[in-house]
RNA sequence: GGUCCGGUAGUUCAGUUGGUUAGAAUGCCAGCCUGUCACGCUGGAGGUCGUCAGUUCGAGCCUGAUCCGGAUCGCCA
């Protein structure tokens, strides 16, 4: 028997007051006054106070009285103007005075207190999802993910792309992120991939004449995971025909000024602001800067090539940089063990030191100051644009390190100088990404982005001749130093997708068993196209301030790639593995 | 695979130089209480100090190993 509900518990108001109301939900709370109980019952729209008094009816008290947190009741009764208003509570000018109740089911204390502001294990949480979801801030979170996917379809529908869904089981493909497996039983030996992302197919659906092509789509990557990546995550992916970089950007700069008006009630401008992948390295040490702070990248290279200070000078003439960051007033915060702490830091990025400069009144102190004179130092602050009160922090190494370590530093100090306001919100494309990158580790050059993603028009012909000179034709959307999202013009010419291929150092062989499906639907007529994917949890995690997609993913995995809940990844029976030929190594 | 931080009551944590019966808050249980809303008051129960080994007269504390969790680097086209 289940009562039929009249309201939610948020939903009640000083207008409800002499209204029959049934409420169904969770005790959140009971105070036992003596001859009067109040119990707080929640359901995911908040909680109203219900109201039990023995001179009403004494089996009806004694009930109310067995009431523990957590038990599912319903719950009839009348709205009633509160003696005592609660000014912090939604429903605080009224309460329910009971005549009826039922208990639908009793439940043990439970391990975890439903409560917004509680400060619990993680592994506790995510072992009780099905508590942790119970609170007004994680219903919250999947209601406003549900209401910016609805946003998405709707804006997108409009635009004219059509929903497609694309293979789960495809194939593996060893570029990129290594690939979840599936056995198949029926090809013995042989598996399928779980898709990193619908790439290909989506660009077989624009030969496939779709012209727009959106998904709201599941991706698996099995590699390790971070605050801001699961193995498996949603992409909100899109691909369009007949189009140009601005061609891209401005539907998406649409869809996102719609998403922050409409979910956040902010009015952005647009266009967003763009810069060149050079650019953003060179200013901020990263390809997806936070500009919601200073603290810019000062390329000191020039000043020090010359200079007495061997560790400046070798860095320099093995290729490298010398580049430096001024922070603004951080000259007293940064106590010299602040410093080493920083210092430490970056050697996690592969910096062997880091040198500090600090400009007082009187002029400039260092770490350094046996190998600089006071002029030389002067000369490198004034560089720097610091004055007096303000904190330099410089680094000299390959560029990557150099780029990696102020990178963090900059993003890192911000943080603990509390400058990085989360209602602030700094959209900006990164564009001209170089179609690869060198490979250190396997002594190769690779793809960037992906190998569909065509160079720049300019750069076409360097790809028979100087391929690792290519700019590309990609962006990325950046959010307040988060990568949103990315996406390129891709290639959809035949002989340029097999160049490409080529600069890759793969052989005819690889194409035709990894790509040649592709590269054969390209001989019948391929209409230039491009597109572009969003992290959908990092979007949602940043618009609802949250630090962890995990906040806003229903059934997140731990850092382990385990489902707490379930218990995922289990063993499974010896005949599961018989029948697709799978034999364990002991 | 590397580095760092952590593991003590159901929960969040404290625990001094290694020294009596390991504490607090909250939660839980019982009693009292008619206007609470973090209700209040009184009383009570609740611990393999992650695990194993070692040092010691004596270990929550020191040492080693190991397990687990988190952050991070590598990795993530």
């Amino acid at each position: 028997m289940v009562y039929k509900r009249t309201h939610m518990c948020g939903q009640l108001r000083s207008d409800n007051i002499g209204e029959n109301v049934v409420l169904n939900g969770w005790i959140q709370k009971r105070r036992n006054l003596g001859g009067l109980i109040f119990c707080d019952v929640r359901d995911k729209t908040g909680i109203t106070q219900v109201v039990f008094n023995d001179e009403t009816s004494e089996e009806l008290f004694a009930l109310a009285d067995t009431l523990r947190s957590e038990y599912v009741v319903g719950v009839k009764g009348k709205v009633i103007e509160r003696e005592s208003k609660n000014p912090d509570m939604e429903t605080g000018d009224i309460e329910v005075i009971a005549d009826d109740l039922v208990v639908y089911s009793k439940s043990e204390t439970p391990p975890i207190y439903i409560k917004d502001d509680d400060n619990v294990d993680d592994n506790l949480r995510l072992k009780y999802r099905y508590l942790d979801l119970r609170k007004k801030k994680m219903q919250d979170n999947l209601s406003f993910r549900a209401a910016l996917t609805t946003l998405a379809r709707n804006y997108y529908a409009e635009q004219g792309f059509t929903e497609v869904e694309t293979p789960m089981l495809i194939k593996s493909t060893p570029e990129g992120a290594r690939d979840y497996l599936v056995p198949s039983r029926i090809n013995l030996g042989r598996f399928y991939a779980l898709p990193q992302s619908p790439q290909t197919f989506k660009q077989l659906l624009m030969v496939g004449g779709t012209d727009r092509y959106f998904q709201i789509v599941k991706c698996f990557r099995d590699e390790d995971l971070r605050a801001d990546r699961q193995p498996e995550f949603t992409q909100i992916d899109l691909e369009m025909s007949f189009v140009d970089v601005d061609d891209v950007i401005e539907i998406q700069e649409g869809f996102l000024k719609r998403v922050m008006k409409e979910m956040k009630g902010i009015e952005i401008e647009t266009p967003f602001p763009r810069m060149t992948w050079e650019e953003a390295m060179n200013r901020y040490g990263s390809d997806k800067p936070d500009t919601r702070f200073g603290f810019e990248l000062c390329d000191l290279t020039g000043l020090v090539k010359d200079c007495s200070f061997k560790v400046f000078t070798d860095a320099v003439s093995a290729g490298g940089s010398v580049r430096g960051i001024c922070i603004t007033g951080g000259a007293d915060q940064y106590t010299r063990k602040k410093i080493d702490k920083l210092t430490d830091a970056v050697k996690s990025y592969g910096a062997k030191g880091m040198v500090w400069m600090k400009k007082t009144q009187d002029g400039v102190s260092s770490s350094v100051n046996k190998f600089f004179s006071p002029e030389q130092l002067s000369e490198l602050a004034d560089a720097m644009d610091a004055k007096a009160g303000d904190l330099m922090l410089i680094i000299s190494d390959t560029n990557k390190v150099v780029f990696d370590s102020l990178g963090f530093l900059r993003r890192h100090i911000a943080g603990e100088m509390g400058l990085l306001d989360d209602n602030q919100f700094n959209f900006l494309w990164v564009v001209d990404f170089p179609l690869f990158e060198y490979d250190e580790k396997e002594d190769r050059w690779s793809a960037m982005h992906h190998p569909f993603t065509s160079p720049k028009e300019e750069h076409a012909q360097l790809l028979k001749t100087d391929p690792h000179k290519c700019l590309a034709n990609a962006y990325d959307i950046v959010l307040n130093g988060v990568e949103l999202g990315g996406g390129s013009i891709r290639i959809h010419d035949q002989e340029m997708q097999e160049d490409m291929f080529k600069a890759l150092n793969m052989t005819q062989e690889d194409i035709d068993e990894k790509f040649g499906f592709l590269v054969e639907a390209f001989k019948y007529g391929a209409p230039p196209h491009g597109g572009l994917a969003y992290g959908l949890d990092r979007l949602v995690m940043l618009l609802t301030g949250e630090k962890s997609i995990r906040e806003v993913i229903a059934f997140p995995k731990n850092q382990n790639a385990q489902c707490m809940v379930s218990e995922a990844p289990g063993l499974v029976d010896e005949t599961q593995l018989e029948e697709l030929g799978i034999e364990l190594r002991k």
